[in-house]
DNA sequence: TTGCCCCTCATTGTTAGACCAGTTTCGCCA
DNA sequence: TGGCGAAACTGGTCTAACAATGAGGGGCAA
């Protein structure tokens, strides 16, 4: 009664240790495994010691497999308590690139302006209310489970999200991701945001306007101008901080990162 | 004289080991020595017993970080041989969704028309000169190391690469990189290239000349045209391909794919 | 009865040492 | 000089033990 699941999963053939890793082996079966609906997302694996009796191999084998499945988002290894299937839908992208905040915001401006020109006709009324409400949450009009931050990281993938196309979805999500991974990064932002929270709010809802009328040309000049603008706070807030030297670069990157804006 | 570097890499503090997995710190010290210079992409890395040894940890931490770093795509493990720092440029990005093929040309359509009128006004006559080559080399018009397929994809990155900015150049990667996820998406775009070569010829040509001209403007719309082209061609090859019910869907999304193209 | 603390047990984390299986290297011999 | 083979080296796997952690249960006190 135990568990419906105390089946075997030796490991077929497995001759020559040419052909591949033990523990790849494993890691490919475990992930058919779940993929199969066996091991459904959220659920528990079975233990090492468990597993390494099941496929027939150490557990030194079953450990570097969860190990690499980990390292691909595939699971989460809790100590002392188990290892747990993550849901394939968000998986953490790696290989992300190390991006300055002016390249992510200028890519943030063009990409995602597309996006909300291709999702204005098609955004249902539900996506609509529920990004006036991501605004409230953003502002602390309201209280909500979500931080302003996630508030905003969630205005922009619903939107992405409802162009209907998970590529897009793909690109926004990631271009977002990117934005945490430089501890450095992250703060330039927090404090280009803070600073101007007003337009922040002002800049979010002329976006949401847009869409309301299923305008988009509207939309995409709507979200270009939000970024357009944050690129314009992080020139002036790196002039601010910078000694003369990086005042240069920054007269530098003026001269390169307006160009963007005259395809406006 | 066997090697510049002796020092030990002794992973200090780590009393408790509620910080985090030891092979996980061990994991980031390498990141930060391949990123530091230290171990440069192709070098290999000191054996598993002569890590252990500088790290003051055992040698299967050793292993598990390795097998962590060779499943995020940072290094390559050859048996018998040793641990190969990866070149970090061409990471092979984990969680790439699955997409179909409209998705994913529509979101070229949209992206890489963006990329191209934001390289326009800065690409070097260098990068036109090789673009011109990559053209060449997929008409077969001159021999080369690169298949017609690598020439198109080096086509579309030199692109994204003369628009300065990581980010962009990411997800014109990303994107490629979709393509062929899925074998049977690889197959519908075989079929409809080769269909039309011409028209692939002439397509690339006029976004060549655009970039030439410095024209943003052209740029964008012969990058658009291009993918917008390619949507046609899919949506003639399921309508041939397909049974009455696949017929109706097709249909479907003719009027849902043919708004992108409403906003050229 | 209710709520808190502590103990126990199952689970992952880490180590040591041994042996196996490919790769590379280098010196010996033809 | 060239080829071949042994030896040294490298990653791959296993066993067996102990440490650190987390979750759940039982008992004690309010």
């Amino acid at each position: 009664m135990a568990a419906l699941i105390t089946a075997k999963f030796v490991v077929g053939g497995m001759k020559k240790m040419s052909e591949q890793r033990l523990y790849h082996t494993v890691a490919n079966k475990l992930l058919e495994l779940m993929d199969s609906g066996v091991f459904p997302p959220g659920s528990r694996l079975p233990g090492e010691r468990e597993l390494a009796k099941r496929f027939g191999v150490s557990r030194v084998s079953i450990r570097e497999a969860e190990i690499a499945l980990q390292a691909q988002g595939r699971v989460e290894i809790k100590v002392g308590s188990g290892v747990y299937v993550l849901d394939r839908s968000n998986l953490p992208v790696y290989g992300l690139p190390k991006v300055g905040p002016f390249e992510l915001t200028e890519a943030r401006a063009l990409f995602e302006g597309e996006a909300a020109a291709l999702a204005a006709p098609m955004i249902t009324d539900k996506d609509l209310t529920h990004l006036e409400y991501l605004i409230d949450l953003m502002i602390g009009k309201v209280e909500g489970d979500l931080t302003p931050d996630e508030a905003d990281s969630e205005f922009h993938l619903t939107i992405a999200r409802a162009t209907n196309n998970h590529a897009i979805l793909f690109v926004v999500d990631s271009l977002w991701k990117m934005r945490t991974e430089a501890a450095q990064l992250q703060n330039v932002y927090q404090t280009v945001c803070s600073k101007d929270n007003s337009h922040r709010e002002d800049e979010h809802k002329e976006i949401l306007e847009a869409l309301r009328r299923r305008d988009s040309v509207a939309a995409r000049m709507a979200m270009r101008a939000h970024f357009t603008r944050m690129i314009e706070a992080l020139l002036v807030e790196s002039e601010e901080q910078a000694y003369k030297e990086v005042e240069r670069k920054a007269s530098e990157s003026r001269s390169r990162y307006t160009i963007s804006q005259q395809l406006l």
